[in-house]
Parts: C-alpha cells; structure tokens; sequence
DNA sequence: CAATATATTGCAAAATATAGCAAAATATAG
DNA sequence: CTATATTTTGCTATATTTTGCAATATATTG
C-alpha cells in the first residue's frame, strides 16, 4: 500500500475520503498522523481539511479536525452567544408584555431570556414547548405554565411532533414571541423542520406574533420556510434605531422595535 | 493506554469531550484526576475548564468542575431525603426493565433515582409527567422521552391536570414505576389529589404497575386515595428480606422484591 | 491564625497556523 | 504536440496559540 502511495500519487478526492473516514471514525484526526499515513505535506492536509470544513464535512481545529456529528447544537451552548444583545431584545419585548395576558413561548435563546427577566409578581399565563423557559419561570408563583407535550428533542430540550402542534392548537393566545432563526423581507424559515412547523402553529393560534431577533440574523435564509414575513407584527432587534435594515420591513406594516 | 497518550499529542477538542464526559457521567470531575488522565498540566486543565465554563457546558468550580443542572434547587433538597434506600430500590426497579419496552416514569424521587442509573444504551420509550426525570435522560441518545403536557406544578416541577391524565389515555404501556407516598394493605393514597388521579391514570394504562416505596411508608395512609392496594403488581422496598411487614401485600398476589 | 490546598498572573518554550512564493503537476487552447 | 494558464504542493519566514512553570495571591481547613 505505502508502495503504491509513494509512486502513484493520489487523488485529492482519495485522501479527502481518507480524512472523512478517519475522523469519522474516529471522531478526531490530527494532521501529524494524516501527513504520515498519507505521505503529503503537513500544509497540503491542512489545505484539504479547511476545504472539508467550508463543505461543512467536518470541523477543523487547531492540530487536525473533529467529526461534525460529535458537536451537538446543544442550547446551553448557543444560551451563551450574543447573550448582552439577546439581554436587550428581552427588555424592549417586555414593555410588551401586560397582567392577565395569555402568551407562546418557544424554545428560542432570546425568548429563554425573556423568560428570564420577567417580574416576579407578573400575573400571566406562558404556554411553552421549552424545558428551559419552563424552569426560568420556577420562581413566579403568580405566573401559571402549561407545558406542550409531545416527543422531547434532547439537543433543544424542547417537545416536538404532532403531540405538541396539537396540544397548540386548543389556544388561542394573546402574543406569541417568536424566536428568529432567519428572516428576510420574504420569508421567515428554520433549520429544522419540526420547530418550523411548531412556529407556525403557534403564529396561526396567537393574536400578535412578536419576533425577536439578533441583528446579524436579518435578511438571511435557512432551509425550512415558516411563513411569509408579513405574517409578523412587530420584529424586535437589539439596535437603537430604525436603520436602513429595518426598512424593508417596515413597508410590510411591521411594527420595529 | 496512558503509554500511547503520552507519545501521540491529544486535540484540545479531544481533551474538551473527555473532560465534559467525565463531568456529566460522575456529576463532577477533579482537576487532579483529569490531568494524570489526559497527561497534561493542571494548568491545561483549568484552562479547558474556564472555556468550557463560558460556553456553558459545565461549571468550574474550585478544584475542578460539576455538570450543569437545570433541576430547580428546591426539588433537589427533596431529592436527597432518604437517598440510598431510594438508590437499592432503583437498582431491583431496574433488572425489571427490558430493551423496546414502553414505561411510564411518574414523578417520585424513587423513580427519579431509577431514570438517573439507567444505562446509557438502554433503547426504551419512556413517558413521563417529570421534568427532573426527562433532565435525567438528556445523555440517553437510545431512550425515547415523551413527555406530558399541562399544567406546571412549580413544587415537583411537574405536569398534571385534565391536559396530563388525556395524554396518559393514548397510551397502553408496559410497565408502569409507581413512585408510592402512602401504601397500606387496603389502598395507595397520597397527598395531592393531582397526583393521585395522576397515578391511577397510569396504573390504568399499563399492563404492570411496580411500586417503588421506601420502607418507612409502608402501612401509611395519606388524604387522597388512589386506588386498592391488590392493583399492584410488583412491591419494591430496600429491605432484602420479604420480612413480616410485607406479608400482608403477598397475601393480595403482590410480588415482593 | 497557621498550614495546606487551590487560583491567578506573567512569561518563555513549544507547537501550530498563516502568508507568500516557486516548483511541479495538470488542464486548456491553439 | 506545444505553449500557456491554472491548480496543487511543499517550503520558508513570520504570526499566533497553547502549554507548563514559577512566583504570588487567595481560599479552605482545623
């Protein structure tokens, strides 16, 4: 075999497979041990490895590249970015917010923040698919949770499925706050098809839908459509001002705060 | 092992899973531990620690880290009553438990203790009420977690009410855990009227009903009956000898373990 | 309050990454 | 087939990051 590697140079596809299958299997290769086993230089693995990142194949890292599968999305990891804007989108969503008042939440970071600052004395009642918006609320005796039911999504730890759209469907809220993944002048989508179908349940069964939204996530696009933008009521973004960004939303009646 | 450690450098990445394994599996990890295990300086250690740390995926304590919880604390003080007995019965609970099975996990502490050692690979259905129970089962990739909508009890951080019990109706499980609160030879009672329509619902909907009761609650009555004790399938106590306080419940066909 | 254990800080050595470049390999056009 | 363009590869020099160590500070324990 190290015959036939030292005379017949390689294909770059081959060693691309041989990378894949090594840190797949795995779950980590290095370029030490790359370079050797496929007698290039250290430089040309790094070259193929950062072109398998940007095909999303795997993730290079400092010294080699871990298998994409062995980083879970976890939500206590994506709780902690971009959290100071998330922390200002909270606040401006909770002028929003009145006594007696019947609201969606889903499983989104800037809603979980939301949760999180709500009053202590606030009398409402949070209906909500998201382990995490439930147990912010665990020191707010006036605040009543109902729970979605349904199959538990361990990466989100959020209920899913057709037992949770259902269990939606018996409401009829008063706002819904909406946690953005992608929206455009559009189209608001998500990268999972089970929590598109969630958003949009949750939009039909509420009177208000109130995005809230990073403002790096603006005018961008994922795989699963929700709705079309227009469906939104007010967006939410942590900038002062109504900005040129903002414009085109704007025109479609949206309220921006 | 250690030897080809020591000669083949380690991805920080590597090091990162090792560690957040570690954490989670025993709860805590030691920085002393942790660096003759992956060969590197405490230093190195800390470092991976305070990282970790500010991604939210374990918390740096002095000395090394713990595993991030969301069980409320207030439960946990529960939790930790009577806590070995309720570790022996989970253990019997658990030669009990078979792959593919569908189960019913109600929201005692005994259960609890049962989701907490089941193993990792364990491919069951497990269907509960409990948010402490499904937090338990976040690192069980195989188990499927159904969770039961409804009303929040912010107490036992747990769901109940008519939304709950119609959840409990579309199914027809297995086994059924049955954390007890009062057992006498008569009936099986406890002290939330919730949780005992909770209760039956289940025992309805199972084929088998075990009981998990911890020994000091044997021949005890609380306000709100559930149903007859000879229901029962199987007794489970942390006694290792059917001694004469269990007679009485073999006599009704109750199997004692 | 002393004795011990654990943390923090700054630093230098080692490992790894990046950028620019030239040689080799491959592709393209005529 | 040749000449030219393009891509790939490995090398060098220069950043940057990671790591372990030592000195100092802080916390914990009896």
């Amino acid at each position: 075999m190290s015959f036939f590697i030292i005379f017949a140079l390689m294909l770059k596809e081959e060693r691309h497979n041989i990378i894949l299958e090594e840190t797949s299997t795995n779950g980590s290769s290095s370029f030490q041990l790359l370079c050797k086993k496929l007698a290039v230089s250290e430089d040309t693995i790094r070259r193929d490895i950062r072109e398998l990142d940007s095909r999303g194949l795997l993730k290079a890292v400092r010294g080699g590249a871990v298998s994409v599968s062995r980083i879970p999305h976890h939500y206590r990891e994506r709780e902690h970015t971009d959290i100071e804007q998330k922390k200002v989108i909270a606040k401006k969503a909770l002028t929003l917010i009145k006594n007696k008042q019947v609201l969606f939440f889903d499983g989104g970071t800037s809603v979980l923040e939301l949760a999180k600052i709500l009053p202590v004395d606030l009398n409402v009642t949070i209906i909500t698919n998201s382990f995490p918006v439930a147990n912010a609320l665990e020191d707010h005796p006036l605040a009543e949770v109902i729970f979605l039911g349904g199959r538990l999504n361990k990466m989100s730890f959020a209920t899913f499925g057709h037992e949770t759209l259902k269990g939606i469907s018996k409401f009829k809220v008063d706002v819904y706050f909406f946690g953005i993944c992608s929206i455009s002048p559009d189209s608001l989508s998500c990268k999972d098809l089970e929590d598109a179908e969630l958003k949009l349940a949750m939009m039909q069964h509420s009177v208000k839908t109130v995005g809230l939204c990073t403002f790096d996530k603006l005018n961008s696009e994922s795989t699963y459509f929700i709705t079309e933008t227009k469906e939104l009521d007010i967006l939410i973004t942590e900038k002062d001002d109504p900005s040129l960004h903002t414009k085109p939303f704007t025109k479609l009646g949206i309220e921006i705060l």
